[in-house]
DNA sequence: ATCCGCACGGATAAGTAGGACAGCCTACT
């Protein structure tokens, strides 16, 4: 067995720029606008909130690493960001207390560094290092395919210090003079450029939903006669969204506020209005209060809730103190957040389609997930447990095969090693544990295990990990060749998107939709709130053309099953039934699905 | 720079292929 290995929190290293997003608010009063940002890295001295404090650690790891300085003191603070980017307690008191080394990662020398840094705003290894590398260069480093060494090497010898100067460095041919960068790379660049300007500062939905969670729970303990729910864009499950809206039906709008003022997370006030308050809290995370009359609650929710487009189909709400009696009033059924999409929801809604949205009750099992045999942090048997405990009759141990080096990808030795240890754990478990595989699709669409291999499996999940920058009918064909091999039964997370962080291949998907439908070949609706992909657009033209999802959570650890809302809701979203699910469907009638593909 | 096992010095996450270039850099989970 391998040995086991410390898991990254974040699959982005580097910080990323944040833009914002106007919000579809409740009628009166006016929502207050959400604002940009502060473009610098560090701000307002007193009150740095966890993140700034976090962001400001991670780029000076940037620029140590651009500078070519010690790459464990570069590690050393990024791993010290990372701790403080996910603590709860504000670091600012923390400082205040002189318990700042009390942090794992956070010793000695980057304490004196952190505790200039909440004095001052800075501190003075920062600012010296600052004075040779600017702070743009870490815009610059975000371009993919240019790293700390290349980021350098443009700086000195091209002075290419922001973004604006990298594109017009590709522009005039010079970025292609630079060892290292030809003509392909300045191609890239540009486009890179443009989506890194595209970028929105929206969150992910699986960084934010459970802050929003704690942050109700905690007003509504205090004020329990209260009606407190989540609105916006969080409520309807939106991959990225844009903070934490909040709707609390009482009429004694001053406890609500000190409701609020009282969160322990929180790191400074934006606004208070007559009925909304705005507030930042330590994780970066916007939160925006709104209270209202209880009488008029569900009319204000429905809202605040959006989108913006589904509140102009309604038109006019009528007043009520539930959103199923607005709904009602407007001789409807009531609609899931979720759906709420200004789309087909009214017409969907009208003709019964609601009652046969997928719930995450259908969900029966899932078909891919890790292991310590390959980058998971349990054993089978571990995660056996943990899939039962979730009610799951059967699940598919997937891990990654070795094309995927850096994951410890199993070659066909091991993997009957580990066929073995499933079958052993078969014996004893409460579930039907089966024997699968994420099978590496190479930059030419090769497999990495031959046809033989591949039929002794009692599932294969394909994914694409390299060359998602492959022109798109390169890659389109690549997928193709992959949905028409007969052992193939699921492709995973198709795009190859990560949010906020890297776009999804550029693929021709009315064709892959096409193949797949016609092969039977399931695709993917992973959980991971790191990628949510397929997206719930694509989840939608694929069921339209006739192909069959599998929702999976990828989970590397027992604790990810928990990220299958995420997957159901992406798919609610989708308007998908559980019979279009492979894993909603009794184990009985998946095998003969396998079994049916696998003849062709 | 931090942590750990020991009291100062060694380890710190891994391994490979591809692109552009001629030995280096980056991306991948």
């Amino acid at each position: 067995m391998r040995r086991r290995r410390p898991q990254r929190g974040e699959l982005n290293r580097r910080h990323r720029r944040r833009t914002d997003e106007h919000l579809a608010l409740a009628v009166p009063p006016a929502p207050p606008e959400r604002s940009r940002s502060p473009r610098s890295i560090t701000t307002n001295v007193s009150h740095l909130a966890n993140f700034e404090i976090a962001k400001t650690l991670a780029a000076f790891a940037d620029l140590l690493e651009i500078a070519g300085e010690n790459v464990h003191r570069s590690r050393a603070f990024r791993r010290a960001a990372e701790t403080i980017r996910s603590h709860p307690e504000s670091i600012a008191a923390l400082r205040a207390e002189n318990l700042l080394t009390t942090l794992p990662g956070v010793g000695a020398g980057i304490a004196v560094a952190l505790e200039e840094l909440v004095d001052t705003g800075s501190f003075t290894s920062l600012d010296q290092l600052a004075a040779r590398y600017p702070l743009s260069l870490l815009d610059v480093l975000q371009i993919p395919g240019l790293g700390a060494k290349s980021v350098r090497r443009v700086f000195e010898e091209l002075q290419v210090s922001d973004l604006d100067r990298l594109e017009t460095a590709a522009r005039t041919g010079k970025l292609a003079t630079i060892r290292g960068l030809g003509p392909n790379v300045t191609a890239s660049v540009l486009d890179s450029i443009a989506a890194i300007r595209r970028r929105s500062m929206l969150h992910r939905l699986g960084t934010v939903l459970p802050l929003a969670e704690s942050v109700r729970e905690s007003i509504q303990r205090q004020m329990p006669e209260a009606m407190v729910d989540l609105a916006g864009s969080v409520r309807r499950m939106e991959p990225l969204v844009t903070g934490i809206d909040l709707v609390i039906g009482h009429h004694d709008i001053t406890r609500a506020v000190s409701a609020i003022r009282d969160l322990p997370d929180t790191a400074r006030t934006i606004n208070v209005e007559a009925s909304s308050i705005r507030m930042l809290l330590q994780s970066g995370v916007e939160l925006i209060a709104l209270m209202v009359a209880p009488e008029h609650y569900g009319t204000e929710l429905i809202h605040a809730t959006g989108s913006a487009a589904h509140l102009a189909q309604l038109g006019d709400l009528p007043l009520a103190n539930t959103e199923h009696d607005v709904y009602q009033r407007l001789g409807l059924p009531f609609i899931p957040p979720e759906v709420r999409s200004g789309g087909e929801e009214l017409t969907r809604a009208r003709a019964g389609d609601l009652d046969r949205l997928l719930t995450i009750d259908d969900l029966r099992g899932e078909f891919h997930c890790h292991s310590t045999w390959s980058d998971g942090s349990a054993s089978i048997a571990t995660m056996a447990d943990a899939a039962a405990v979730r009610g799951y009759d059967f699940l598919a141990i997937s891990d990654h095969s070795h094309g995927l080096g850096i994951a410890g990808g199993l070659d066909t030795t091991r993997l009957a090693d580990q066929r073995r240890e499933i079958d052993a754990v078969n014996q004893s478990s409460r579930l039907t544990v089966l024997a699968a595989a994420e099978v590496e699709v190479d930059r030419t669409g090769n497999l990495d295990f031959d046809d033989n291999t591949l039929s002794q499996l009692d599932i294969v999940v394909a994914s694409l990990h390299v060359g998602l920058r492959q022109p798109r009918d390169q890659l389109t064909n690549r997928l193709i060749s992959i949905l028409e091999n007969s052992h193939v039964d699921i492709v995973a997370h198709p795009s190859g998107r990560l949010l906020n962080q890297r776009e999804g291949g550029d693929f021709d998907w009315d064709r892959v939709f096409a193949v797949a439908a016609k092969t039977g070949t399931a695709l993917e609706i992973n959980a991971n709130p790191a990628r949510l992909d397929l997206d719930p657009s694509l989840a939608r033209q694929a069921l339209d053309a006739g192909c069959v999802l599998s929702i999976n959570c990828d989970a590397h650890r027992p604790e990810d099953f928990a990220l299958m809302r995420y997957g159901v809701a992406m798919a609610r979203k989708a308007w998908a039934r559980p019979d279009q699910i492979v894993n909603c469907w009794p184990y009985a009638r998946t095998s003969e699905w396998v079994a049916d593909h696998r003849r062709r």
